[in-house]
DNA sequence: TAGATTGTTAATCGATTAACAATC
DNA sequence: TAGATTGTTAATCGATTAACAATC
């Protein structure tokens, strides 16, 4: 690729694809950096800034067309493309991402859980199959796994990303309370913590009392 | 307070208190800014920086003691402090953070579910009692409710929020992907867009192909 | 004391905002 | 055409890193 794009911008973009979207099913058809810039509550100047990394994507005089926009997003995010999931650790977290509907329609199939609780083996959540553990590396051979969620306890979590990326998993998303020593694998992460997420709400609280 | 500290530090300080916690159970009783850069794979010079915005915690010559530093860190985040959370939305992601357990080790206890769902009513999570919706301001009016995770729908997340905050509630953990419009309101909101991770997991996946 | 390491100032780097010529 | 708005360069702002005097 030419330069690489800042992740500040890369952090942006879902929010961006997210209010075209909205845009998008209120029938606007076109939009200037100005009023995206309104409704988003940031400049104008960072939305054509972080536009023009990927592109020139709007129109002297007339600004974005929606529909062309939206879908320029969703093809530098990876959303013009399936993605087939794994879940490893068939908890609460792990059923509960395999309830979520939301995940398909932007093409992220969840193709099956894995877990070591023989109780719940045989189940399944809408029709997604829960595997036991030792299952994981046939599946991994037979099926295309593009992206696997890690949702079992910190303890497990190292081990079994490593093992993942023997396996051939390559995209890890982290849901683990610990940082995935990763570094020399040929992988990428994308770690949701949410006891952290929840202590910056604290500091919030904290600070606004004071 | 004296100056506004950074975001982008505060996102910092969970991290911090995670590796201190490790250090704390390791038995580990001191550590350098150096020794614990190459542990977190940070600058000394940014480790020493974040902490000075909130005062010398360290020893020339020595570094920093760990136990100390840890539950500084604890009461900037402001886990030296009991926090009440209800989680309104009692669905699968609902019932999966009130199974989380590692909340409550850091002071933050889930007191009461709700949900507009009539098969829900009068069953529990860990004893957490779900609530019909309806029983909402009673309960925030005989509670003190610290935090409210919305846990629902986009649909009825800022009619929630809104709610909420006239209720009395002052934090919002928000589950639901949108941003909810309280500008105007007394209020903090820490949001946690699932989507948007996964996405920027894609975007790394499209990114690491070419 | 001598060595180690902080707290803090200065230098660098990167990200955001402002401005405006290009152009639809 | 005239007005609107982009794409892009320049200016500003903030965050990170480097350096080192202070001091344990």
């Amino acid at each position: 690729m030419a330069k690489e794009i800042s992740k500040a911008v890369v952090k942006r973009m879902p929010r961006y694809y997210r209010y075209l979207g909205e845009l998008l099913d209120d029938g606007v058809e076109r939009i200037s950096s100005k009023d995206l810039s309104k409704r988003m509550r940031v400049t104008a100047s960072q939305i054509r800034q972080d536009l023009n990394n990927f592109g020139g994507f709007g129109q002297q005089g007339y600004g974005y067309n929606v529909k062309y926009l939206y879908d320029e997003i969703g093809k530098i995010l990876g959303l013009d493309q399936k993605h087939n999931i794994i879940i490893v650790g068939a908890g609460n977290l792990g059923q509960a991402l395999a309830n979520y509907t939301k995940f398909e329609k932007l093409g992220f199939d969840i193709i099956a859980l894995f877990d070591v609780n023989p109780s719940l083996k045989g189940k399944d959540i809408r029709g997604i199959k829960i595997h036991m553990l030792d299952e994981l590396d046939e599946f991994c051979q037979e099926n295309r796994v593009d992206i696997a969620a890690l949702t079992m306890p910190k303890s497990k979590a190292d081990e079994t990303a490593h093992h993942l990326v023997k396996l051939g998993v390559h995209a890890i998303w982290n849901f683990a309370h610990v940082d995935l020593d990763l570094d020399d694998e040929d992988v990428v992460v994308e770690s949701v913590h949410l006891s952290d997420s929840l202590m910056r709400l604290s500091y919030d609280i904290v600070q606004k009392r004071s």
